[in-house]
DNA sequence: GAGGAAATTTAAAGCGCTTTGGATGATTAC
DNA sequence: GTAATCATCCAAAGCGCTTTAAATTTCCTC
């Protein structure tokens, strides 16, 4: 069922049809019950392509997932597209997701573009200096991201967890605790989050006039795998770590594991401390949670985005937009003072 | 940049300019080269919503994730889709993700056929009777199935993998370890895959004369916690398990947990082998894997889905495909001889 | 070198929608 | 009673592409 069928049988024309369906003041009001009536009587949708060709308006908004041969599909993408994906129905919009390696990035930005597929991007994980941010503005396409540029500050709408603050505040924690050798377990440097919570780390730990071991800060992708590698190396040295603040609850899974093995019991022997995603698959819930964690729900993050792209889609002069999220310290059952003799 | 612009600067129709993009045999072999080259030249690409308007073909496949309030975003969709786009990438097509709750998913369905957004679905999760075959086949929306549907072998396109057989395999190798007490922690019990792991699980114990016990099998999302919960109920029990089967890494994740809890050592005190779908995140690696396993990359089944639907959608005429994954079995650090006393 | 076939190109219609620029009555104002 | 105003409705153009039908050019053949 078409337009062109449902104004036939309406004996309207196409015009008067169309203005109904979209709540023009200039139909009468018997009419547009009428027409709405008979519309979902047939289940008329509007052809999305047609109406998009005709408005100049694609109703979709793009994501782009960068691929490494290494970071395959973060479970944290997935989650923050969920979020997004509900922002996006209640408002009509589709979501197309194209998955990239990085060296087609720019390539696949710039067809998407020029296809004009959709009426705006969401930028997923920023790097310490993304040139993503001056290729989407030389393209004109509406963006919000996922994140911040480390060293750009500029003219652009991001929303982002205050990362800084929440590492400062956990390791501030363990130091606290007597903790004062801490072994930090960090995403892929070159992103900006990984960038920030080693400020914030680095802050406390030069505050309280302790030095950093570099061997004892990891970066890597956020898996199990690695969280267990980094974890037993730490755990190997002469001198191990009392505690680790770990970027994420998967790769904590492998520091417990890691733990476990040494024989040593965590909360007690070794304190650890987690960023908690809020990822449904592995919350870290419970009277008193498994880890003790900065909580942020990468979810909502989604949904904000969403809506905060959507609003500069719809009033352009309102961009750009910011929005800092503060994430929650919840005490667990990971961390405890520090009892080694040192 | 359009179409009519790049003929207007090549002095050529239209007609021309489409063609020898298109590859249409009527036209010159030189005049093809000049427009590619002008097309390079000028960044030019067609705009996906003429294009499909003026063919009636969307060049893009849905993907609808049911989301229940409690299940929300399984990594293992996020990774058959991450393998599905590469796929869609190299054909031009596009993946739209629509993540919708189980009561408006019907709507949905219709909403998206009507719409004429997409050429063709995947349906995620299938339950043990699942309407939505019959549905999509009432929509004429070509579509395949990632799993199949339990009650109906009928009419329609699936890629699966032997659920039973690797689970028959994996119960039968416990049992040839001299494990009698096999807990089996499963999916959600609707879903289809659950149903056939389980059957393969009943299968390999009736035919050793081995007994169920229904308090140690459980169903529920493949979520760590509740593979921990589940796991540590088990072992409460005066007669707790000596073996566990789990259908999936995360899962198993909360079993080892448990274990360790109950101060016992997974692989001597306790075997468990798990179903392993390969996720980027929880790869189950090394020379000798943590867990002994059954294995299938849901990546590759994500990339060879998005394949055949395709392939059904250039021609129509060969559907139903279908297509059955064999899971590897891998020996693992999990398993061991039975060591209790009964 | 004329006739016909083959190769190459083009004009124009059409995909399903929105929107501009009228039309057509009905209503109001004087 | 006529002009001006409103409320409704409609015909037709246009979004950027593909494709049909027709025109033009080139190439053979004898």
């Amino acid at each position: 069922m078409n337009l062109k069928q449902l104004s036939a049988k309406l004996q309207l024309s196409q015009t008067t049809v169309s203005r109904a369906l979209n709540d023009y003041p200039e139909v009468n009001e018997a009419t547009r019950v009428r027409v709405k009536r008979a519309a979902s009587k047939f289940n008329y949708q509007p052809n999305i392509r047609a109406t998009s060709l005709a408005t100049g308006r694609a109703k979709a908004i793009g994501h782009i997932i960068p691929i490494n041969s290494s970071e395959v599909f973060n479970p944290i993408f997935a989650e923050f597209i969920a979020g997004a994906s509900q922002a996006y129905s209640k408002r009509g919009y589709e979501l197309l997701l194209t998955t990239t390696e990085s060296n087609t990035e720019e390539s696949v930005y710039r067809t998407i573009a020029s296809k004009g597929s959709v009426d705006g991007v969401i930028v997923h994980a920023p790097r310490f200096k993304d040139s993503r941010i001056s290729l989407l503005q030389e393209l004109n396409l509406p963006f919000v991201i996922h994140g911040r540029d480390y060293s750009n500050t500029g003219d652009y709408s991001w929303i982002d967890i205050n990362n800084r603050q929440s590492f400062y505040q956990a390791t501030k924690l363990l130091i606290d605790l007597g903790h004062t050798r801490i072994s930090l377990i960090n995403g892929v440097e070159t992103l900006n989050f990984a960038r920030r919570r080693l400020m914030g780390f680095t802050k406390a730990m030069t505050d309280a006039q302790l030095t950093l071991d570099q061997n004892i800060l990891f970066n890597g992708d956020l898996t199990e795998a690695n969280g267990y590698h980094a974890a037993t190396k730490a755990l190997a040295f002469k001198n191990p770590p009392t505690a680790f603040l770990v970027s994420s609850y998967m790769s904590a899974l492998g520091v417990r594991r890691a733990i476990h093995n040494a024989n040593l019991q965590m909360g007690v022997d070794v304190s650890v401390i987690i960023h908690d995603d809020e990822l449904s698959y592995f919350h870290n819930t419970g009277d008193v949670p498994q880890f003790t964690a900065t909580r942020s729900s990468v979810m909502e993050a989604g949904m904000l985005a969403a809506e905060m792209l959507l609003s500069i889609i719809d009033k352009p002069e309102t961009a750009p937009l910011t929005k800092l999220l503060e994430a929650r310290l919840t005490i667990g059952a990971s961390t405890g003072p520090n009892r080694s003799d040192t």
